[in-house]
DNA sequence: AATGCTATTATTAGCCT
DNA sequence: GAGGCTAATAATAGCAT
């Protein structure tokens, strides 16, 4: 659609190609957007130029009727404070899921150290009391702390990564896809998931 | 560009919305191929339908000559076959990146458990040289297990999810977004540190 | 829910600044 | 690299199937 017909292959011209990429993904991004808007749907686009830059686009929730039941509203006017107020509450769910299991393992440890601590001044008045005062020390042990968990989870998160498939001839993917994008489909179903009728506070 | 000017709004018919859907979502899919292909641009692409469908693209990754330099090829024609067996050794890299720190944790609650047991024989065998035989019963903790880690970890792995923010109007982004398709982004990012110019070995 | 038709609009290739 | 111009191609709205 332009001054001649082209060929879908790569642009040899490293202007030309330039030129295009800037054109073409201008009109992928503003296409993702329409079909977002007029089909109700979430669209998520991400282009890196091969100089590394990158560009994106996600459409914003879209607000249904009784998504909104049951959300506490300062301002009735303005969807857009509700939004960001919502989604800071979800960040705050998702943050404490993601860290759920890691905390369950935490305080399976923190348990585990006080035990051992208990047991262990337990184990020292029994050894008084069979072996004497003067015993103690050799058998004294350090008290145990739990291992740090906190800090490194919250910078270092661990990631489920599976890396791209060939993609298909038909572009339909299955809801199970294990290719890059499959995360990005799994981050949003899942939100979606949690954002269903709910009252998200901060 | 049909057979009337549109304006860019939800469409309200729930029929010819599912149509434009159908029909605009292909285009979305087959621009963002193309643009991949004619400017060399790793492009990532995913729509949810209103009915929860999921449809996506995602570029395959385009091998360039430093990129394959170091790596082990058992069959120089088919560069399919060295991209798979590379994407497999990242994989597994990142799947062990992604478990390190729960592994830590879970060894650091193994150790406390054997603590705990050893202590625990240790209290029986000293309470029954004080007290006597008869009164060990009482005192009798039931040995413990360490909490099970590894199989909720593999299936419902912690993930570092960031949320939208409201889009902007030239589409670009920068490299530290925090967006929901940030995540894409820094997977994509990453993955890239990881590929460049090693050797990877499944 | 997808596909075919086609008038019509939207995008863009090639060129310029 | 970014933006404007415009002829030319590509996408698609509104139909029907």
């Amino acid at each position: 659609m332009g001054r001649g017909k082209i060929v879908i292959k790569r642009i040899d011209d490293a202007t030309s190609r330039q030129v295009t990429f800037s054109k073409r993904r201008n009109g992928l991004l503003k296409k993702a957007k329409e079909l977002s808007i007029l089909c109700d749907a979430k669209v998520g686009v991400i282009v890196f130029s091969s100089t590394k830059r990158v560009y994106e686009f996600a459409s914003t929730r879209q607000l249904k009727g009784e998504e909104l039941n049951g959300l506490s509203v300062k301002d009735p006017e303005n969807l857009e404070s509700q939004l960001e107020t919502s989604l800071k509450g979800i960040r705050t769910k998702k943050v404490l899921k993601k860290l759920s299991l890691g905390v369950i393992i935490h305080q399976e440890n923190m348990k585990l150290c006080k035990e051992v601590n208990v047991l262990q001044r337990e184990n020292a008045e029994l050894q008084k009391k069979v072996y004497g005062e003067n015993n103690t020390n050799s058998n004294k042990r350090s008290s145990m702390q739990p291992h740090c968990f906190s800090t490194g989870y919250e910078s270092n998160g661990p990631i489920d990564l599976q890396l791209c498939q060939p993609q298909q001839r038909d572009y339909e993917t299955p809801e199970n896809a294990t290719n890059l994008c499959g995360l990005l489909l799994q981050l949003l179903h899942e939100d979606k998931t949690s954002w269903r009728g709910r009252v998200v506070q901060v």
